[in-house]
RNA sequence: GGCCUCAUCGUCUAAUGGUUAGGACACUACGCUUUCAAUGUAGUAAUACGAGUUCGAUUCUCGUUGGGGCUACCA
């Protein structure tokens, strides 16, 4: 049988990076058995859908290289398609599916109408919080004569749909990380599978969607652990076969609260605005909860898809550590090759006015290479480079080095800008000068912390920089030259 | 409160009925170096607690404690 999996979010805004994980785990799944990965949207609230969010969910997981293969898709203009024969994939579009199935549900004698009223279910669920009893519904309308049932709701009677759940016995069901599950069936309640506004409640949707959009595993949050025994009732009246279940840890804060907004960022949207490579995005989240079982670290998203094993997966909730998550974006930072590593650089530059676009790009590679080892994130590297596009304003003294003195530096420079002057255009790269400069270093009986620190600092008008030859070769030579000439006069 | 569930360094985790409990991030020291970064070497640091089974338990069982999820006409 064909493996299909789905992510099936709801539009109440930004993708989620809990989201990103469960999406990306539903993605290895299908890839690795060469299935099927899909997008449904689960927008049964009509209250809480955010305008655009569907589009952000879209373009957050195309950002991390999860494509879609059936479902919905954005097209050239943005604009949101579906894509497959077992849509609409869009659960407001769905309506008359659910309604359908709601009745074969009545009809069967698996659901009945509900007539209570909120004030009755809120009185209901104070007096069972009071006397610390087991909160749920009491059932009433279940016993309510059908025919009469039917009457009710003709004359137009506020309603819903509620599922019997059995009143003895229990449900067990194996879940792909935890294993065995019970529950007893006296404690779930009859929950309501269509609201009074007629739409579906999730747990009815995911199980008439799941079904008929032959999904074979269900690789969803833990948050959905307790509610699976509903879902495995509704697929037993149907009589239709359930998918695998895979209940995935949570991600957590750092006080091992479940992951949220107060602390901290937590829409993929923010780490793409913060200079997140999506590679790095995607080994970080990949490894909360999961691990190879061997020492490597590094895993593209193709590695991912041929080591995954969701049995590896751990039980615990993972803290969402943005300190490993830098570690990785440095990684693959540093790993870059030099087109990458300007196709993605530039818009940045770009972005914070430092260069056109038009720059040479063996040049802006140059450039780069100075600062991407020194850089956590995409974001830092324009406040890096400035240094390169803006002759740099700071104070003389530190043009001194720690072991040197005023006058030593008094005397290197002037001598060290008339040498450097003497270099010619050809040989002005980082090699050669630095064969060049350490000669004339020795010549001179200077040490080189007292050529190189002035030298350094000059160019990069900073204490902390990339090397001096590094620079000189980027800035080029002139530009090099007269930084030193500006350097002089600060010791003034 | 009820139901479900989880528990190894600060964090992510590996391992197994017998190991000096391994790795990564972070941290510290040292080396390399003009600085920072990168890198190399070393180091600090964990089996929540209590019983039981066993020659032996971190591993199996039970309990305790603690965390988390659910307990909606939200997903």
């Amino acid at each position: 049988m064909m493996v299909r999996t789905r992510f099936a979010p709801s539009p109440t805004g930004h993708l989620h990076v809990g989201g990103l994980r469960t999406a990306l785990y539903a993605y290895l799944i299908a890839k690795q058995n060469g299935g099927k990965f899909l997008l449904r949207i689960e927008d049964t609230d009509q209250k809480r859908f955010v305008e655009g969010s569907i589009e952000n969910i879209i373009n957050s997981l195309k950002w991390a290289g999860l494509d879609v293969d059936e479902g919905v898709q954005l097209n050239a203009d943005g604009k949101v398609i579906q894509v497959g024969d077992k849509g609409p994939y869009i659960q407001s579009q769905r309506l008359g599916i659910y309604k359908k199935y709601s009745k074969q549900l009545l009809d069967d004698g698996h659901a009945y109408h509900c007539f209570c009223t909120a004030e009755r279910l809120e009185d209901l669920k104070n007096y069972q919080q009071a006397n610390k009893l087991p909160t749920g519904y009491d059932k009433q309308c279940r016993s309510l004569d059908q025919g009469e049932a039917q009457n009710r709701v003709e004359a137009g009677e506020v309603h819903v749909l509620r599922l019997k759940m059995p009143i003895a016995g229990e449900t067990t069901f194996v879940d792909l990380i935890r294993g065995e599950v019970t529950f007893k069936n006296e404690l779930i309640d009859d929950q309501v599978i269509i609201k009074a506004d007629g739409f579906p409640t999730y747990h009815f949707a995911v199980v008439v969607d799941d079904h008929f959009m032959e999904i074979t595993n269900v690789i969803r949050g833990d948050e959905w652990l307790s509610s699976t025994p509903k879902h495995l009732q509704i697929y037993k009246y149907f009589n239709w076969e359930a998918p695998q279940m895979t209940h995935l840890p949570l991600l957590l804060n750092p006080d091992k609260s479940k992951l949220s907004k107060r602390q901290g960022d937590v829409a993929v949207e923010d780490y793409i605005n913060k200079g997140y490579l999506p590679e790095a995005m995607i080994n970080f989240v990949a490894f909360l909860g999961w691990n190879p079982g061997t020492e490597q670290e590094i895993f593209s998203l193709e590695e991912l898809v041929k080591e995954f094993k969701m049995e590896k997966i751990n039980k615990s909730g993972a803290v969402f550590n943005l300190e490993k998550l830098d570690w990785y974006n440095q990684q693959y930072l540093k790993n870059l090759k030099n087109e990458e590593l300007v196709e993605v650089c530039l818009p940045w530059l770009v972005k914070a006015g430092l260069v056109t676009g038009n720059e040479d790009k063996q040049w802006l590679a140059a450039a780069l290479e100075l600062e991407k080892e020194r850089v956590k994130t995409l974001a830092e590297l324009p406040e890096a480079l400035k240094f390169l596009f803006v002759i740099p304003e700071y104070d003389g003294q530190i043009l001194i080095w720690k072991k040197g003195s005023v006058d030593e530096v008094k005397k290197v420079l002037p001598a060290l800008a008339e040498f450097m002057d003497t270099i010619s255009v050809q040989d002005w790269n980082k090699d050669k000068m630095q064969i060049l400069v350490g000669g004339w270093t020795t010549k001179n009986e200077f040490s080189n912390g007292s050529v190189l620190w002035p030298l350094r600092v000059s160019l990069s008008g900073q204490q902390n920089s990339p090397g001096p030859f590094e620079i000189a070769e980027v800035l080029g030579k002139d530009k090099s030259i007269k930084r030193i000439k500006l350097a002089i006069g600060k010791l003034s």
